[in-house]
DNA sequence: ACCCTTTTCTGAACACGTTCAAAAATCTCT
DNA sequence: AGAGATTTTTGAACGTGTTCAGAAAAGGGT
């Protein structure tokens, strides 16, 4: 279990999506300021320590949101993955769709992402009771590479839904400090650089980029091994 | 005036000092949590409230240290860029002194990422509170590029600069998250992407690639002039 | 039906970052 | 040197996230 103290009980498990559900609901109302854990208690009717009881912390409240996000944006995708072949038009529409998922939360997603680029968070992306959620998003850009019909050397499919991951990552690093409006330049910075990719992907067969390909990919597994 | 409120008295600017300075000393001593408000101020031998008159908040604080670290690795980095013409010597040596700059502060290198990735923050690199900062950081890879033999197209010459500041900050990131002994995975990263720039640098001449080229820096110049 | 264990829940408390009105010290100008 | 304006400094207060000892309720076995 990646969460915090579990409901043992059916009574606690009430308890728990109770407030688990009124937190959402007043994150996307108020924001995360203004979203106090007394707020939450109090709009539950349960008092504070027992908020405590169910949610490690604030920030745990939060990893829930998260989820429930990006389980919207698998929803919107896999519709547009069925009818769509090439992996450009894939990859762009993944990307937007990921995006226009997150457009509502645009303003309190800076503290989402501040809390979530702390390494000793339990919500940063790269640790491991975040694992679960990082692999069902690595899943969908399997699921992308998968089922697109371009040709490319082997070694770069098997690590391509985790670079596309990585990538997307970035994106959402840009779209979160970008102020346009509509963030616009968020779709424009996905527009161009799903075109890099793209091209990247066909020139990636080249002989001459051969031993660039080679060192990136080690590069990456090597890493991955360190890691482990 | 990038900082919080200015001393308008030669007091004024001795108090401002004097905090400062243990502010710091307890930051790099106990960590970021155990160094609170009433610590800094208490051994300062000040009030609390006088501390908040001097700087708005403990992340301005935080930002007085990242500028010292970085004033630090570029009296680092100057020597040794005037004695390597080797543009991939260059770039290894100072990504390697950023990261050994950076060592003794890993442990609570999270927390400041933390509050730098949040956009409403001024500690960010993107805010323009910061771009001070952010300039004298570029311009280290400014000379970094203009004091290289290394022959490339003049387009990328001309953004190269942001583009290894960019990349720089991405790996900052990555040893965020390096919890190997001695962070040996951001050494290795830095290796193995170091190559792989020269090598990119090497390959942009080549007409094949002019498109690709074009493209990203398009990407990059576009996306600059629509945050304006 | 009883007791004992486990779970749920409460309310008060703590330390923290931050704010603010007002006192004290300092500066400025005549 | 003195008066008025500005700056520095204080101390108390507020609301926050979080903790904890223990009360209340629920569950389980005989």
């Amino acid at each position: 279990m990646t969460a915090a103290t579990a409901a043992k009980t059916q009574k606690g498990e009430q308890t728990r999506a109770l407030i688990l559900n009124t937190a959402l609901e007043l994150l996307e109302q108020d924001g995360y300021e203004k979203t106090t854990m007394r707020a939450i208690a109090s709009k539950s009717g349960v008092s504070l320590g027992n908020a405590y009881h169910y949610f490690r912390s604030k920030e745990q409240l939060i990893q829930a949101f998260y989820h429930r996000t990006h389980e919207q944006h698998v929803a919107a995708s896999l519709p547009v993955l069925e009818r769509e072949s090439d992996i450009k038009g894939r990859l762009l529409a993944v990307m937007r769709l990921k995006i226009s998922t997150l457009e509502p939360y645009h303003e309190f997603a800076g503290v989402l992402f501040k809390t979530a680029a702390d390494p000793q968070s339990p919500l940063s992306p790269f640790a491991p009771d975040s694992q679960r959620v990082r692999g069902e998003s690595i899943n969908l850009f399997e699921i992308l590479v998968a089922g697109s019909k371009a040709r490319m050397p082997n070694d770069l499919r098997a690590e391509l839904p985790y670079l596309l991951w990585l990538y997307h990552m970035g994106v959402i690093l840009f779209w979160i400090h970008d102020s346009s409006p509509k963030q616009v330049r968020t779709y424009r910075l996905i527009e161009y650089t799903v075109d890099i990719l793209d091209r990247l992907i066909s020139l990636a067969s080249n002989p001459l980029l051969r031993p660039l390909r080679k060192r990136a990919l080690k590069l990456v597994t090597e890493l991955r091994d360190l890691g482990a």
